[in-house]
RNA sequence: GUGGGUGUAGCUCAGUUGGUUAGAGCGUCUGGUUGUGGCCCAGAAGGCCGUGGGUUCAAGUCCCAUCAUUCACCCCA
């Protein structure tokens, strides 16, 4: 047996309305908020990802899907969204044409990591890029929607935790400080984290070994060191989010990898997943522009895993699964029959009923049963003697009243 | 890439210290007298017990390998 790949799955139709139901969700949320979707390729050049992520962080030094084409080249398909969304943005212009471009997505992403609970290979993300202005408006507004859709959810145990990573230049000048504080200890770190001392050293505060937790216990704090500007926009951030009443924790150890991201970011985690439990991230990203090719553009986004979310959902007991019911089943008395029903079936269907029929010669006891499994609002029966006159037994399930009716109102367009 | 768990019917799972034709519930299909659903009752279909090797008189059960899957680490959404 042919099966799907390792990490990918199939959203099989019980599963459809939970995804439509978000989508949709997803949609109107950020309608209000007068943000435009926006689409784009599956995959992308190689070196699009190289330079928008980083050749250095996990994501592209080990888990993307990457071949080389029958013109030699180098494709990957998208692990994330944010470059390919400023890809798109310098490459039409949208930054020329208006000063902010308030873009949302909802798209398939590709990353060849281990699966487990709440992690696939190809996964869902819906997102939010907000190019063109620094306000630490929108870094609130973000994190708003963000709440928004997973409160209007349902979803309860939900975490917003916030953290600024400040300017490069300052975040530079506290990295030496933390380095001088542990210039005599680094022989007691544990090996992963004297290799992440040069590759990326704010992640130490984020070791699980004690003995490093221990010694990163009394290290200076990024935030202590933040340079006037970022101080007043993280605070602005905070104060935000007060107004509208979303409650969070400052973080310390929340960080991104690379040198374009600045002052906020976030994340939103949720106790009813299993160990990955960050529905969504993001964060300003004020150099990311300009560092793909643009101009010297700011901006800010996040995304949200979909199958997280979902899963999420799934353990708390939210997203009542309302059974889809359909307006006729018509039952056909005499085998003969077959042709009329289809007619009927498909004046009705162009009525913009949902209408089923038989499609096997059963008896009529099992198209009555087949009725019922499809919640059946009503069942037309089409047959005998009634149908000489010109005329059909409608049944009202729920009641199980039933009447006769001519077989010609149901034939007008 | 590293470590642990699990593979028996479409699904969820039983299967005793190895011992005859491998079971249940749910689901599917059929029937319970003319043309009427749900509840109930009866019946049927559906299994190379993940795959390959080994131990044994005998393996779903024990051992090894392999594949799949799952959880966790790393990292991320």
């Amino acid at each position: 047996m042919i099966k799907a790949i390792a990490g990918t799955k199939d959203i099989l139709p019980v599963d459809i309305q939970k995804w439509t139901f978000l989508e949709n969700l997803v949609h109107r949320i950020l309608t209000n908020f007068n943000y435009k979707e926006i689409r784009t390729p599956v995959f992308e050049e190689t070196k699009l990802f190289k330079r928008g992520i980083g050749e250095a962080t996990d994501i592209v030094s080990k888990e993307m899907y990457t071949f080389i084409d029958r013109s030699e080249t180098s494709i990957t398909l998208k692990p994330e969204m944010t470059a390919s969304v400023v890809r798109a943005l310098i490459e039409h212009s949208l930054d020329k044409q208006q000063q902010l471009n308030k873009l949302y997505y909802l798209a398939p992403m590709f990353r060849q990591e281990r699966p487990q609970a709440g992690r696939f290979r190809q996964f869902h993300q819906f997102g939010v890029e907000a190019i063109g202005s620094t306000s630490p408006i929108l870094d609130a507004e973000n994190i708003v929607i963000a709440y928004m859709i997973l409160s209007e959810l349902g979803l309860k145990n939900l975490t917003l935790k916030i953290n600024s990573l400040g300017i490069p230049s300052s975040r530079e000048k506290y990295k030496d400080l933390l380095r001088n504080y542990l210039s005599d200890r680094v022989n007691e770190l544990s090996e992963e984290s004297q290799n992440r001392l040069n590759t990326n050293i704010l992640r130490l505060f984020d070791s699980k070994n004690e003995r490093d937790q221990a010694i990163m216990k009394d290290a200076p704090v990024l935030l202590d060191h933040l340079d006037e500007e970022s101080l007043r926009h993280f605070n602005d951030v905070k104060e935000l989010l007060s107004k509208a009443d979303i409650p969070y924790e400052v973080d310390p150890r929340l960080v991104r990898g690379l040198d374009y991201y600045t002052h906020t970011t976030f994340e939103i985690l949720s106790e009813s997943v299993g160990a990955q439990s960050a529905l969504c991230g993001g964060g300003r990203y004020d150099l990311l522009v300009k560092e793909i090719g643009g101009r010297d553009v700011p901006g800010v986004g996040f995304a949200a895993g979909i199958e997280r979310i979902l899963l999420a959902c799934e353990n708390e007991g939210v997203l009542p699964d309302n059974k889809n019911m359909i307006d006729y089943y018509i039952v056909r008395l005499d085998k003969e029959l077959d042709k009329e029903v289809f007619e009927i079936a498909t004046k009705l269907r162009d009525d913009n009923k949902t209408v089923e029929v038989d499609y096997s010669q059963r008896s009529v006891k099992a198209q009555m049963r087949e009725a019922n499994k499809f919640g059946a609002v009503k069942v037309l029966m089409v047959g005998g003697e009634e149908f000489e006159r010109g005329k059909a037994v409608l049944k009202e399930m729920n009641t199980g009243e039933q009447k006769e009716v001519e077989i010609s109102d149901f034939m007008k367009s």
